[in-house]
RNA sequence: GUCCCCAUCGUCUAGAUGGCCUAGGACAUCAGAUUCUCAUUCUGAAAACACGGGUUCAAAUCCCGUUGGGGGCACCA
């Protein structure tokens, strides 16, 4: 097989997102399994739009999934290079200078729009009898000869279409600008790039580059066209629709090899195989093999990814992961943020209760949030409901209530000499026992008393691990709470 | 509007050369079991070949049409 290089040639106008990170991602994975090149090309020629913040954007997110790379380079760069060939095709012929205005654009191509045919400018032709504007620097369009045009491509297969509907598209603008049409062809010649992976938003423009490749007598390196990512309105997930950057999947807490796993499988399976390392997809993934028609974004089978890899996760790494969210989320509470070494030492301890518990990163700091508070958090108003409902006792019409319980409990643990799981389950069952209450009744007082929410880690452990002082402060401090309303 | 592409459970998908498919797996949903809460885990249920014509002994798989969906149609990429 020839050498393959593949890239990615993400425009720095917005965020990294979804769709750009499964194209880089497919592109990695055809340039590993055939030990190729993969080449990130920032497509910077729109200067109005194009942002220094975006492009690393791009490459931090790239950085982030874990797709490594073989060289970047600004397509910025190769402008020098865009206009030479650009002036080679005009001596050629195979372009021309157009002076078309923008109102008269507008207006031929309202009437295209009724024919079904493409732009064609009056100055294609020579002798056109038409007056050069002065001071006016001309566009640089193509010249779109009649026929049909053929693409053949590894996942759509073969398709034409007739030349009258493309468009005599522009080159280089009249400030000298290469657009992207054009300057796309120029730099995967000059990369030799071997195969072009893009989205099959891309399909149509294919077709205006073969015709640049072919009247340069260039080699169209090969095409795969992989189906678009859908939003759940149906729609193709975009910059512009937001919510789908990099940036907001890595914050939510997702993990990176997670959500790798995930988008390898919106256009491509292999048999019943969901989970697999980057190694199986190296191994298993075939470019041919991308499916034809779009797929639809599924959040919550991310998150169900997500989950599973969290509890497949080394504990201290899980750890090293959740202390920056955790300061944060300590900071947003006005808590004192510092970690100890102690305090990781304990949560390493603790994970295997914590991490079957969590979707997201920030799930799993929110999950120990409460161990880490000084004071309280807020308790949000349903279980705050549930503090005012009364508990039946047995099958009898008498009822007590939240207090009784607390201070009950209160009692128990202050009672109890050392705090072990086992001494405080026999003793808060006998308690139970004794008084014809459930033990979910008393249990969810002592969760909203001591992780200020009705549920929480094993209670029996999470018991041992706040101590008996913050205990006995956290119960007494909202039998207050309760009293006070 | 026009050009191009697509069509398997709600969603992601498996389904080479038509027979092994009374269509498999996963997420989500529902029910049950396990469990000190919440989870995890386990078991089970419901859930799809868009429709209509062909071709064939045989079609989810091939052909045509209809319908539906998506993408493109820039001095953006």
């Amino acid at each position: 097989m020839q050498d393959i290089k593949v890239r990615l040639a993400p425009s720095p106008t917005g965020l990294f997102h979804i769709g750009s990170a499964r194209t880089a991602l497919f592109n990695w994975l055809v340039a590993k399994k055939y030990d190729g090149k993969f080449f990130v090309r920032i497509e910077d020629t729109d200067k109005e739009r194009s942002k220094d913040e975006y492009m690393q954007s791009i490459l931090d997110e790239l950085k982030w999934i874990g797709l490594d790379h073989d060289d970047v380079s600004l397509q910025s760069n190769n402008i020098d290079r865009h206009r030479q060939v650009a002036s080679e095709m005009l001596e050629k012929g195979l372009v021309y200078k157009c002076y078309l205005s923008a109102g008269e654009r507008e207006k031929m191509r309202a009437e295209n729009m009724k024919t079904g045919r493409a732009l064609r400018s009056p100055w294609r032709n020579e002798n056109n009898g038409l007056k050069i504007p002065e001071n006016v620097e001309p566009s640089i369009r193509f010249r779109v000869h009649e026929g049909k045009t053929t693409l053949v491509d590894a996942i759509l297969g073969e398709t034409t279409i007739d030349n009258s509907t493309i468009e005599d598209f522009i080159i280089l603008k009249p400030n000298g600008d290469p657009l992207y049409n054009f300057a796309v062809v120029v730099d995967d010649h000059d990369m030799e790039i071997s195969h072009i992976l893009r989205g099959s938003d891309h399909h149509t423009n294919s077709f205006k580059q073969a015709l640049v490749y072919k009247s340069l007598n260039w080699e169209i390196p090969v095409l795969v066209h992989m189906p678009v990512i859908l939003a759940d309105d149906g729609k193709k997930m975009s910059k512009r629709t937001g919510g789908n950057t990099i940036q907001e999947i890595r914050e939510m807490g997702i993990l990176p090899t997670a959500f790798i796993n995930y988008i390898v499988h919106l256009g491509w399976g292999y048999k019943d195989l969901e989970f697999m390392s980057t190694k199986e997809m190296i191994d298993l993934f075939e470019y041919t093999d991308i499916n034809v028609s779009p797929a639809h974004w599924d959040g919550q089978k991310l998150l169900s990814f997500n989950a599973k890899y969290i509890t497949q996760t080394d504990d201290d790494e899980l750890v090293r992961l959740i202390v920056p969210i955790l300061q944060d989320l300590l900071k947003k509470n006005s808590q004192e943020t510092l970690l100890s070494l102690d305090d990781k030492l304990f949560l390493i301890n603790i994970m295997p209760l914590l991490k079957v518990r969590a979707k997201t990163l920030v799930e799993l700091a929110n999950l120990i949030l409460f161990y880490f508070v000084k004071g309280r958090l807020d308790i949000d108003e349903k279980n705050m409901k549930i503090l005012y409902k009364s508990v039946k006792i047995g099958d009898t019409e008498d009822t007590v209530d939240s207090q009784f319980i607390l201070k009950n409990v209160a009692e128990i643990i202050r009672s109890c000499s050392v705090l072990d799981e086992e001494t405080i389950e026999t003793k808060l069952n006998e308690f139970a026992d004794k008084n014809g209450i459930k033990m979910r009744s008393i249990s969810k007082f002592i969760y909203i008393a001591l992780t200020f929410n009705e549920f929480g880690p094993p209670l029996y452990a999470l018991i041992t691990w706040l101590g008996k002082d913050r205990i006995l402060n956290r119960i007494t401090d909202l039998i207050t709470i309760i009293d006070g309303k």
